[in-house]
DNA sequence: CAAATTTGACCGAG
DNA sequence: CTCGGTCAAATTTG
């Protein structure tokens, strides 16, 4: 409860210093002759510590009389003109107090900490699928999946044999929306990726098929085809990179820092902030990568399963967990179930701005 | 050549 | 038996 007022306190303040602090290098940008990329990184994070601001404060204010404890998809509307749609709600995570990560035997592979997230492609990326989330994923499999019209990718971490990463995942392009995929994350990446390792740059890779499964199945291309006329497309220079982040396991505090922040920080690397461990270092902090791919997404929506002990779901839980949660896509909601302890300032949720355009 | 993907076989749960 | 998930040999990629 304490812990939770002084993250909340520190969050915040850190989120409104952030923004000041981008809106003025932005000014400064604009004074001098800066790249569009630059600006729009500048901007980025602006939107993104103010969003999370707001979002805090909202969340905070709709729970201040109620209890701490957020159960399910509860929570308060957010600002409706939000072009954020972030949906979270509790699923599982490692139940047993053991070490789950080390030997993630079949059967306690059940239990690892799993969540999904559900986003939309920008037009452009409709036929890859979504981009990279930061992780390296090795393919592993694709199943033809029962009612479902287009067959399910498995990935796992390329680090599971080298660093023992044991996180894996699923993804599956929505039937209505092709251009929706839902992606199921299992476990926790302990790989270095994982752990926000420092990481030399040609040793990230980049390259994703997602697409892969439009291959040899059928009609396809034609839905994807109507699916991009009815999408105006002019947003050729965005790139679509979304991110999954399973906040509720964070640890770090890195993200949407200015790089000397997070270049000063130790980083620690506590096993999960891969994400904003990744994204922040490789992606946001370096002008020179080739794709500046973080610019908003159409749509996203992530529903996150974090697990409370006393309440276990099934997977058919699941099911109904998610498919509830996408059909009110529209309405945000946003469940923070924060374990959290107070020296962890900044969770960094993958915050996207939508509405943006340059 | 190594590393990643493809794809049918395999396996366990139900 | 079916189904979803994984394995692993063959193939592709770079």
């Amino acid at each position: 409860m304490e812990d939770h007022r002084r993250w909340e306190q520190s969050t915040l303040t850190n989120e409104l210093l952030q923004g000041m602090e981008a809106a003025r290098k932005l000014m400064a940008e604009f004074r001098t002759e800066s790249s569009v990329e630059t600006r729009d990184l500048q901007v980025q994070r602006i939107l993104s510590s103010y969003e999370k601001a707001l979002l805090i404060l909202k969340w905070n204010a709709s729970n201040s009389n109620t209890n701490s404890l957020p159960k399910g998809p509860v929570l308060p509307s957010l600002p409706p003109e939000s072009p954020i749609s972030v949906n979270v709600s509790p699923f599982r995570d490692d139940v047993d107090g053991d070490h789950p990560e080390l030997k993630p035997d079949s059967k306690k592979r059940k239990m690892m900490p799993t969540w999904m997230e559900q986003l939309k492609s920008s037009s452009d990326n409709a036929l890859e699928g979504p981009q990279d989330d930061g992780f390296s994923w090795r393919k592993y499999g694709q199943k033809d999946i029962l009612g479902a019209k287009y067959p399910r990718s498995y990935y796992r971490c390329t680090f599971r044999k080298t660093q023992n990463c044991w996180a894996t995942k699923q993804i599956q392009r929505s039937d209505e929306d092709p251009s929706v995929f839902d992606i199921t994350y299992r476990g926790r990446h302990t790989c270095s990726l994982g752990n926000n390792a420092p990481k030399s740059p040609d040793q990230q890779e980049k390259k994703h098929n997602y697409g892969s499964d439009i291959r040899p199945h059928e009609p396809l291309q034609e839905g994807l085809v109507k699916f991009r006329n009815n999408l105006s497309v002019d947003t050729d220079n965005l790139k679509n990179e979304e991110m999954a982040n399973p906040f509720a396991f964070l640890s770090t505090s890195s993200g949407y820092m200015t790089p000397a922040e997070s270049y000063s920080l130790p980083s620690l690397a506590l096993e999960n902030d891969p994400f904003w461990g990744n994204l922040s270092q490789t992606d946001l902090l370096s002008p020179n990568t080739p794709e500046s791919h973080y610019l908003p997404s159409l749509s996203f929506n992530m529903v996150e399963f974090h697990g409370l002990k006393n309440q276990p779901c099934s997977e058919s839980d699941i099911t109904e967990i998610i498919s509830a949660n996408t059909s009110a896509s529209n309405s945000p909601i946003l469940d923070f179930n924060f374990p959290i302890d107070p020296a962890q300032i900044d969770p960094n949720f993958p915050f996207h701005t939508p509405g943006f355009f340059p």
